[in-house]
DNA sequence: TATTAAATTAGAATTATTCTAATTTAGATA
DNA sequence: TATCTAAATTAGAATAATTCTAATTTAATA
């Protein structure tokens, strides 16, 4: 907590406590949260807050790079407090979304036909498939 | 065209004026236009068609695996009438979408921890990177 | 303590997408 | 060819995610 002020002190960040409320719960935060999941999150200690604030702060912290923006489920963006290069798998039921720490920067050359087009500048992998919840509940169907 | 009615009448389309513009319109296409492209680019021949009819008739395809959904782009999907698998560069500029077709699946093995999480069934490379126009408008910019 | 640039807020606006319910029509059938 | 009907189309409303606005508050600084 005193590390997480500090960090963001540094980093030019004015503290408020609606801001430090939402840097708290993303913290080392592994769901991948929704902008919806941080303001009904936040709105517990919050009453007043809104969706302005935590859509700002969102903003600030991907233009500071302290988060990245998720784009893998098509119905709304999640986001990630980890930011070091990483892929992502989602359940094509639930939308639950989990980290694979791999890196397959190597493998992932592009053709060399792309350079005519693009300059690239990263990459990501997008896994699907069923988490075992959703697994289960396939299972209990086909009974 | 006389193969494109074939086709969609064998797979039980019901075959409007307005589908087949918009069949017509994807046939063959590299755009990944939205729903929106899509939308506009009809209603230049059928000007009272409506989005309804787009949304709809893109599920459909879906549904009967005719398209693919991209959720590359965080603003919006774009549809992709090349179901055969393949990969994307987005411009992290203009939301060009570039086809990357290189087959990673070897390269792309999930590691042994996430079997106890999720039941992979597909996966799919996001590469980001600038555009030659958008590369042009940079250097330009830059002096 | 006073100052002020930045953050917060409620609520409106925007944008993408989905839904609804009335109308039309493609394709099957007689 | 005329009739039938399930499926498609439509306008427009509804919803949901996100962004914007403009008034108010506040953290950090001097
Ligand atoms: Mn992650
Ligand atoms: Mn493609
Ligand atoms: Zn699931
Ligand atoms: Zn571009």
């Amino acid at each position: 907590m005193k590390e997480l002020i500090a960090k963001y002190r540094e980093k030019g960040f004015k503290l408020t406590p609606q801001r430090l409320a939402i840097l708290k719960f993303l913290n080392g935060n592994t769901s991948h949260p929704t902008a919806e999941d941080i303001y009904s999150n936040i709105k517990k200690i919050y009453p007043t807050v809104s969706f302005a604030t935590v859509y700002n702060t969102l903003q600030t912290l991907k233009d500071k790079n302290e988060i990245l923006e998720i784009t893998i489920d098509p119905q709304k963006k999640h986001y990630d407090p980890n930011i070091k290069p990483h892929h992502h798998i989602i359940c094509i039921e639930c939308n639950t979304i989990g980290d694979i720490f791999e890196d397959y920067s190597e493998a992932l050359r592009l053709p060399d036909y792309i350079a005519m087009e693009f300059k690239p500048v990263g990459s990501h992998v997008d896994f699907y498939g069923l988490c075992i919840k959703c697994q289960k509940k396939e299972r209990r169907k086909r009974q």
